[in-house]
Order: C-alpha cells, then sequence, then structure tokens
RNA sequence: GCCUGGGUGGCGGAACAGGUAGACGCAAGGGACUUAAAAUCCCUUAUGGCUUAGUCCAUGUACGGGUUCAAUUCCCGUCCCAGGUACCA
C-alpha cells in the first residue's frame, strides 16, 4: 500500500458492512484498490520460492467467452492460493495476435487487421479486468507488436545459422481463387472453405524447422512429464509416432537407381511382391514415361491432387491403384515386381514407398485381390495352413517362416532380426526408426503474422537480414485484398531491400511465420517482457521458468504443446535458457456446455431469441414451439451461448467465478446451467446476511484457540478445522474446487445452526462469538482465491485492514479434529444393520461387544452361528454368520 | 478400427487408500412469514413394500459374471456415450 487511503475503500478497522450484497458496487472497489496498491505486481525474488502460473493466453477474437473465464477463474484460484501460501507467483496475460481472423475481419469490414486487433485487445482487457483476475498487467504482450516478434525474428536467425530452419520444396493444399494456402482444417470435402472451389495439392518452397531432430527426446520426456494429464503424453507420444523397423532398397528394373521402402515387417520381406508408390513419388512419373501407362498414370497423378489429405483419408476410402508400367527385383528372392501409384500410399510418410505383402497386410491384400495380383505367404501360423488362392482375409500375426530361403523354419521374430542382418550384409538395407512425425513447417502466404527475415539475393542466395534491421516490421500500409492473398509480395516497398552480404539489391522474403511460433515462446518473455535489448533476461528466465502450472484446453494437446517443448529445446541448446521441459504440472480443463435450442423455420437460436411462456418456450421470431437439442459445447454456429457480460451485469464476477468452481471438477466438461449460477448467488448472499447478523457480536473478540469451548459449539470448532484440512487438500492435491465449495457451504450452514439451536448473535457468550469469529475468518479465507471483491468486503467487516489476499493461509489444528465419541457402524454379513457411538479411545474389543449387545443387531445373529468379527478402526464391525 | 475418458436420484455432482451410496447445490412438493408477491426460513424428496410407518424390510452406482467378511471402487466379458486419431507401410 502506498500510505494514502483509497477513495472508495474505508481503510478503518470500524468500516460497518453494507446491508445488502451489491456485487457491482464493492467489486469496482476492490479491483481500483488492487491496482491503485499494486497488489499484483512481482519481480525475481531469489530469497522466496517462486510459483509460476500460466493460463495459456487468448486470441483477441473480440469477446471473452465462457470457455476463457473457465480457465482463467481455475488459473487465478491456484495463483491466489498458491501467493497466499508465501511463494512468489508469477501470473501474467497477454494476447496471441496474429493470425487469419483479423485478415479476414479487416476485409469484411474495411478496418486494418492490426486497429481490429488493438480494440479487440482493448475491450478484452476490460472484460478480464471486471472478472477481478490477479493479474501483474505491467507485463502484458501482444504477440503483434514489433518488440515481440523482433526476438522471434532474431531467433530464427539464430536457428538458420545452427541448420535448424531450413527451406524445402513441400504439398500444400492450395486454393486457385483465393491465392493461398489452406490449412488443413480450413478444407471442406476437398472444398476451399472460404470460396468453396476445389483444393489442389501443390508443390512449394517453404520454411521448417528441424523438430525431428528432438523426436527421440520429445517422446523420452513424455513419460518423465509426471504432472501432465497421461491423456495428453499418449496423444503426443501417438503423434510422435515412432516405429522400428528396417530400411530396403529395391534395384529398378533397366535403370540405375532403387527404390527406397520403410517396413516395420522385414520378416516378410520375401513375399513382397509388388511395390505401391505415392502418386507424388518423383519416381511415379519417370517410371511410366514412355509406357503404355503413361497417360492413365498421368490422370490418376491429376485427380488425387485434386483431393486434399483429409478426403483421402475418409473411412472406407476405396483403395484404388494405376500400373506405371515399371518393375523393380525384390533383393532378396530376386522377383520381378510390378511398381503400382496407389491412393494409400503417403508420400509424408516414410519413403513414400511401400513393399507389399499383401499375404500379410490388409490393405495390399484387398489392393492384391483387386488387381489380380501374386499373392504369396512366408509366414505360417501355428494352427492352420495358408492357402493363397482361398485366404479371405490377410494374416498379420506371429508364426513361422516359409518360402523364405535359408529362413524358413525360423519363427518370424527371430527373422526379424536375422534378415536385417542378412540385408545389411548384403548391402540393401538395414534396421532403422521411422517417426510418424515432419518437420514443421512455418511459412503461410499470410499478412497478418511475423515475417520471416531473410533476404533473397540474385548472387548471394538466401541470406539471413542483418541483425541492426530487426524488426523487419510488417508494413502498417498493406492494403488487403478480396480473397485472402497477401499483399506483401506486391508490396515494393516492403520487398525491396539490399542483400545484407553483397549491399546490392535483393528482395525481401515474403512469407510469415506461423502463429503457432509466437505461442511456443510467450512463456519465457512474460519473465522480462519490457526487455528491449535481449530475447530474455537471463536471470528473470531461469528463476521464473519452467511453468509450474500450466492451465489450458485439451484443443492444445498435441500442436501447441508439442512445438512448445521444441521451441523450450532449441532455446536450451542456444544457451538463452536452463531449462529443458516449459511446463511442470498441465491441467486440460473440460470445455464449457449449454443444450441446443431450434426452431423449426430459424434453425439454432440463442438464449435471447427464445421466449418462455409458461411451460412453453417459443421463438422469438414466429412464435413456434422451439425443440431442445443435445448438450454441446457453447459455439457461436450452434447459437448456445451466454455472453458473460450478461452475467457481471446480472450477478458480478464472483458469482460468475463461483459457478465455474462449483458446477464440475475442472478437467470435466461443465454443464451451463442458470438455476445454477442462482443457487451461487444466492449462497453469497446467504454468507453476507450471516455476517451482517454477527458483525457486531464478534467485533470485539479474538478467533477462539479450542480452549474451554461451550458444548453447543464445539462441533463448529471441530467442523471449522476439518474445512480448512478439506478445502486445502482439495486445492492444492486435485483442485478439485467443487468439492471445496461444498465443504465452505457444509461450514456455512453449521454457522448458521448456531443461530438457530444456540444463540442469537446479541446475546452470545463470548465463547460462542469467539469460536463464530474462527469460523467467519476461516470461511473468508478459505473462499478469497475463488470469489475474491466478496472475500476482501467480507475481511473488512470483521474488523480487518488490507487485503486478505495478503493474509496467510490457514493452518489446522489435527488434535482439533478429533472426537470425542465416534460412529461405529454395524454390518452383518456385509450389511448395514445398526449403528452406535462409543469414546474414541475404546479399545476393539469393547467395540466389538457393544456391536454383538446391539438390539438391531441381535436381530439378525440370533439363533445363527458366528463365523467371523471383523473390526474396522473408528468405522465399523462386520459379523459373519 | 485403435487410443483416452466416462456411464451413480428428476438434474449438476460427492464418496481421496475396498468399509454407512447419494455430501453440497439445483429442481420439485409441503409449511412459516406477508394484505399479496418477491426475498428469506423450516420440513420432505433413490425406488418398491408393509403385519409392528420404523434407528423397519427388500432392491439399487449401464449390463452379466468373478475375487472379498465387505465392491460405485479391484478383475474378466458385454453394451452405450464423449473426445482424440486414423489407409502409418
Amino acid at each position: 500500500m502506498k500510505g494514502q487511503a483509497f477513495r472508495t475503500i474505508s481503510l478503518e478497522a470500524t468500516h460497518r458492512m453494507k446491508e445488502k450484497y451489491d456485487p457491482r458496487t464493492i467489486e469496482t472497489e476492490w479491483q481500483a484498490f488492487w491496482e491503485k496498491t499494486d497488489l499484483f505486481k512481482v519481480s525475481e525474488d531469489p530469497s522466496r520460492e517462486k510459483y509460476y502460473l500460466l493460463e495459456m493466453f487468448p486470441y483477441p477474437s473480440g469477446k471473452i467467452h465462457m470457455g476463457h473465464v473457465r480457465n482463467y477463474t481455475i488459473g487465478d484460484v491456484v495463483a491466489r492460493y498458491k501467493r497466499m501460501r508465501g511463494f512468489n507467483v508469477l501470473h501474467p496475460m497477454g494476447w496471441d495476435a496474429f493470425g487469419m481472423p483479423a485478415e479476414n475481419a479487416a476485409i469484411a469490414n474495411n478496418t486494418h487487421p492490426a486497429q481490429w486487433t488493438y480494440d479487440n485487445i482493448d475491450a478484452m482487457r476490460t472484460q478480464l479486468k471486471r472478472l477481478g483476475f490477479s493479474y501483474d498487467w505491467d507485463r502484458e504482450i501482444a504477440t503483434c507488436r514489433p518488440e515481440y516478434y523482433r526476438w522471434e525474428q532474431w531467433l530464427f536467425i539464430k536457428m538458420y545459422e545452427k541448420g535448424m530452419a531450413y527451406r524445402k520444396e513441400s504439398f500444400v493444399n492450395w486454393c486457385e481463387t483465393c491465392q493461398t494456402v489452406l490449412a488443413n482444417e480450413q478444407v471442406e470435402a476437398g472444398m476451399c472453405w472460404r470460396c468453396g472451389k476445389p483444393v489442389r495439392q501443390k508443390k512449394l518452397r517453404q520454411w521448417f524447422f528441424r523438430i525431428t531432430d528432438y523426436a527421440e527426446d520429445l517422446l523420452a520426456y513424455c513419460d518423465r512429464l509426471e504432472g501432465w494429464p497421461e491423456k495428453v503424453t499418449t496423444m503426443q507420444k501417438n503423434w510422435i509416432g515412432r516405429s522400428t523397423g528396417a530400411e530396403i532398397h529395391f534395384p529398378v528394373e533397366n535403370r540405375d537407381e532403387a527404390i527406397t521402402v520403410f517396413t516395420t515387417r522385414q520378416d516378410t520381406v520375401f513375399g513382397a511382391a509388388f511395390m505401391c508408390l505415392a502418386p507424388e513419388h518423383p519416381l511415379v512419373t519417370t517410371l511410366s514415361h514412355g509406357t503404355q501407362q503413361e497417360a492413365a498414370v498421368a490422370d490418376f497423378i491429376d485427380r488425387m491432387a485434386l483431393s486434399d489429405r483429409s478426403s483421402r483419408a475418409v473411412e472406407e476410402y476405396e483403395k484404388e491403384g494405376v500400373f506405371t508400367g515399371g518393375y523393380c527385383i525384390n533383393p532378396m528372392n530376386g522377383r520381378r515386381m510390378p511398381v503400382y501409384t496407389a491412393n494409400f500410399a503417403l508420400m509424408e510418410y516414410g519413403t513414400g514407398a511401400v513393399m507389399s505383402v499383401p499375404a500379410h497386410d490388409q490393405r495390399d491384400f484387398e489392393f492384391a485381390r483387386k488387381y489380380h495380383l501374386e499373392i504369396v505367404v512366408v509366414v505360417q501360423p501355428p494352427n492352420e495352413e495358408l492357402d493363397p488362392t482361398t485366404m479371405t482375409e490377410a494374416y498379420a500375426g506371429d508364426g513361422t517362416m516359409v518360402n523364405s530361403g535359408a529362413f524358413n523354419g525360423l519363427h518370424n521374430r527371430e527373422a526379424m532380426e536375422a534378415i536385417a542382418g542378412r540385408m545389411e550384409k548384403k548391402g540393401v538395407g538395414k534396421k532403422t526408426v521411422n517417426y510418424r512425425l515432419r518437420d514443421w513447417g512455418i511459412s503461410r502466404q499470410r499478412y497478418w503474422g511475423a515475417p520471416i527475415p531473410m533476404v533473397h539475393c540474385k548472387d548471394c542466395g538466401i541470406v539471413p537480414a542483418a541483425e541492426a534491421d530487426l524488426p523487419i516490421l510488417l508494413p502498417e500500409d498493406a492494403e488487403l485484398l478480396e480473397g485472402g492473398k497477401s499483399p506483401l509480395p506486391s508490396l515494393e516497398a516492403f520487398i525491396q531491400t539490399t542483400c545484407p552480404g553483397c549491399g546490392r539489391p535483393a528482395r525481401r522474403e515474403t512469407d510469415t511465420m506461423d502463429t503457432f511460433v509466437e505461442s511456443s515462446w510467450y512463456f519465457d518473455r512474460y519473465c522480462s517482457p519490457r526487455r528491449h535489448d535481449a530475447m530474455f533476461d537471463k536471470e528473470a528466465v531461469d528463476y521464473w521458468m519452467p511453468v509450474d502450472q500450466y492451465i489450458g484446453g485439451v484443443e492444445h494437446a498435441i500442436l501447441h504443446l508439442l512445438y512448445s517443448r521444441y521451441f523450450t529445446r532449441v532455446l536450451n541448446e542456444l544457451g538463452l535458457i536452463d531449462c529443458k521441459e516449459p511446463f511442470t504440472r498441465l491441467l486440460t480443463q473440460g470445455m464449457v456446455c449449454k443444450e441446443t435450442v431450434a426452431c423449426p423455420a430459424h434453425g439454432f437460436l440463442f438464449p435471447e431469441e427464445i421466449q418462455e411462456s409458461g411451460e412453453d418456450r417459443l421463438c422469438r421470431k414466429c412464435g413456434d414451439q422451439v425443440t431442445v437439442g443435445r448438450v454441446e459445447k457453447m459455439s457461436k454456429s450452434k447459437k448456445n451461448v451466454i455472453d458473460p457480460n450478461v452475467l457481471l451485469d446480472r450477478y458480478g464476477a464472483d458469482t460468475t467465478r463461483l459457478f465455474c468452481l462449483f458446477a464440475a471438477p475442472p478437467e470435466r466438461d461443465l454443464e451451463w446451467s442458470e438455476q445454477g449460477v442462482e443457487g451461487g448467488h444466492r449462497f453469497l448472499n446467504r454468507v453476507w446476511r450471516l455476517f451482517n447478523a454477527w458483525e457486531e457480536a464478534v467485533r470485539e473478540v479474538s478467533p477462539s484457540d479450542g480452549k474451554g469451548l461451550p458444548s453447543e459449539v464445539k462441533g463448529l470448532y471441530r467442523k471449522t478445522h476439518g474445512t480448512i484440512k478439506k478445502v486445502t487438500n482439495d486445492i492444492e492435491e486435485r483442485f478439485h474446487f467443487n468439492t471445496a465449495i461444498s465443504a465452505v457451504m457444509e461450514l456455512v450452514n453449521g454457522m448458521n445452526a448456531v443461530e438457530t439451536n444456540a444463540a442469537a448473535p446479541e446475546n452470545a457468550s463470548r465463547e460462542t462469538a469467539a469460536v463464530m469469529k474462527l469460523a467467519m475468518e476461516t470461511t473468508v479465507k478459505l473462499l478469497s482465491p475463488m470469489v475474491p471483491h466478496f472475500a476482501e468486503e467480507l475481511w473488512r467487516a470483521t474488523g480487518h485492514e488490507g487485503s486478505v489476499l495478503l493474509t496467510s493461509w490457514p493452518d489446522y489444528d489435527e488434535a482439533a479434529l478429533k472426537t470425542d465419541e465416534i460412529l461405529i457402524v454395524v454390518q452383518v454379513n456385509g450389511k448395514l444393520r445398526g449403528r452406535f457411538t462409543i469414546d474414541a479411545d475404546a479399545d476393539q474389543s469393547a467395540v466389538k461387544q457393544r456391536a454383538l449387545e446391539d438390539d438391531q443387531v441381535w436381530k439378525f445373529i440370533d439363533g445363527k452361528a458366528i463365523k467371523k468379527v471383523i473390526v474396522v478402526k473408528n468405522k465399523l464391525v462386520n459379523i459373519v454368520v
């Protein structure tokens, strides 16, 4: 605090709370107070233990949605909790500000992407502030600012120099009409999502990051990420897709070259009867050239280029192919194998060539049957004899080798090793490891992104921009073009430059970077966001990193998280940071869902388009009955959205936060419920009234230490300590805020019962008031991370100065949890038959005795022989008869 | 197809290490307060049964088996739902 009393918040301890809970007033007052007193500002302090809490930063689309509210509420609770636990907590926020929607919006509204983006950021920042999140706003970053992407360009150059960034030709989804590259998810059934015209596979020179160099390391560390959900590490492992096998070279007939394949089943090489190449494979055209097949092959390649990857991958896609006219030779047995090109062979996996073993691979089997190709059995299963003429499906299991020359009789698993060894000796192949993971293509033919800082020079080739020229600014005066084509290649003022090598005129690279690049290091930048002469302040980044707890949607399980892990390794190797894994613990929160409502005439309806009339729900546009559909993730297209602003206006931030936390545990989907929000609001009101009633009575007393308790409040004292324990565990170990809140609700119910059962506040004994005070202060502290404004106000009401956030989290006294008497339940043959209470220190035989004497129990054991009696300490007795 | 999750009252969800199934909240019904309504407070609420309406009995955590004194929890099999992934050679 800066010494001066803040205007609207009275700092006096005698400040009286208002009769009525008015969230809007207290929330704006406390937000202003926090800001004025710099409460959330942090700096490195080596004497204190740090805690870096991060939520995935949002794309500035214009409005916060409920998914954000949930994500950031969860994060804020943890941040505030850790802070009360004494940690030096870094909790920053910023904007993932480059990307396509800004360009689309700019075209649609005739604004500039920068203008649109910055306006959105302002709007969303205001919303986040209204929710009372404890961000250190001084660290805010927007990735579209030159101060940010300058360092991304700098890093790109470092990576280029180290060979980690390179350029190569690859296939992309290309829309001719829009003159642009489309991401896979922008291709709908083979058509451009924007103009509806067919999408082609086009070869383009593109920039790549060599993430595959780290495939093994990224995979190996998956098992060490103990704080990550297994679901996510499993998805990453599958994505990396390591498989062991062999690389085999099949010489091409009459040519001095070979087709190299990757296979995991080198044991079946003697059964390889034909070869399948991806349509994009360079040999396909070469082999068919001058043969009768030439026209058919060309036609097939054309047709395949038209179908994008996702539609090629649709279910039950018919396997088809065309003979290329060429042959290759099986290096192990000299078999002449026809070379086909087939739609199921993928250029981007392995070598783009498949040795086809129809007897032992289902896909090859179907292909062979369709085109009447040879089927050779080389692995015989243990209990049956395979006959190639009558087989109805491939046999992919293990067995004994046949038709395989010197390897006949071996078990196929042994043969794998033996054949690999033999191939290596002959120089026709070797054991190898293959990954599904591809290098990361980062080129985008887009305007609204970070320019790739490279220069094309006629004489020197491709050279990095000079460090002194950074940042390579994205020109602001660009005119956005209908259709999405990047204006950069036609902006002469941008393109023309001089070569940093020879000084002669040269041209700038016009590709911009994939926006996943920005989000792969923003968490490092938060550590020293204003540093202008370096990417990061090494000391700061080594103090704060790695992120202790990262929170976000599971939809980023693969790309964002994998790229961030990769970048951390790169930065580590370049000596810029010490850590190797960026996120120690990861929480993936569930989606926010709501029922969909549709009208037969008008389709999906927004909640405000629905009229409630008695039991009926009607469409406001036409008055017809609406139909209620499935509960689905809130989305604009389904119109099942709730605008957080409406909630903030109606209930305030604390109720909104409380509902998000209470309705479901964080990792599960949350189903929206208007009544649930009401319920949360009612709870806060109930607490408010309780505090109002007791405010005077507890003002002068100190919280009870548990000594000399009147019997009517003994239970409440114990409950208070029990609640601290429960809430602490729920937050600390599981982030189960829903059960934490339930526990506080129970405590509040307990406090209410004091008034009904024991004493009205005005004639409560001093001891009773002392226990009440303890319970009240505990309630405030336990609730403060979740409903911070509300808690601040009540903290004042219990006679304290300053912010409750600056106090420490309450401890519980294990001794206070002990009860004099405990409840024992009695079972007969495992069925509940009775219960009794007994002194907590009673020994087991006494407990057993009591159980056997119980009237209720006796009814069930009378006349039967007791076989066994099991006594579980402090819990139950089970009598087996 | 494969890989993850998940299936518990009218609903959201609890039961953390096999030990009282249904915490807490919502909704519903009844009652109190009020001229009235809202708000608030109290009571009831898994299903079925009843000779003793009870500290009662039976059934019950998707379904079928199993292990155990005891299973929502562990094991085997089946069904359904959600998410991810997919011709990966």
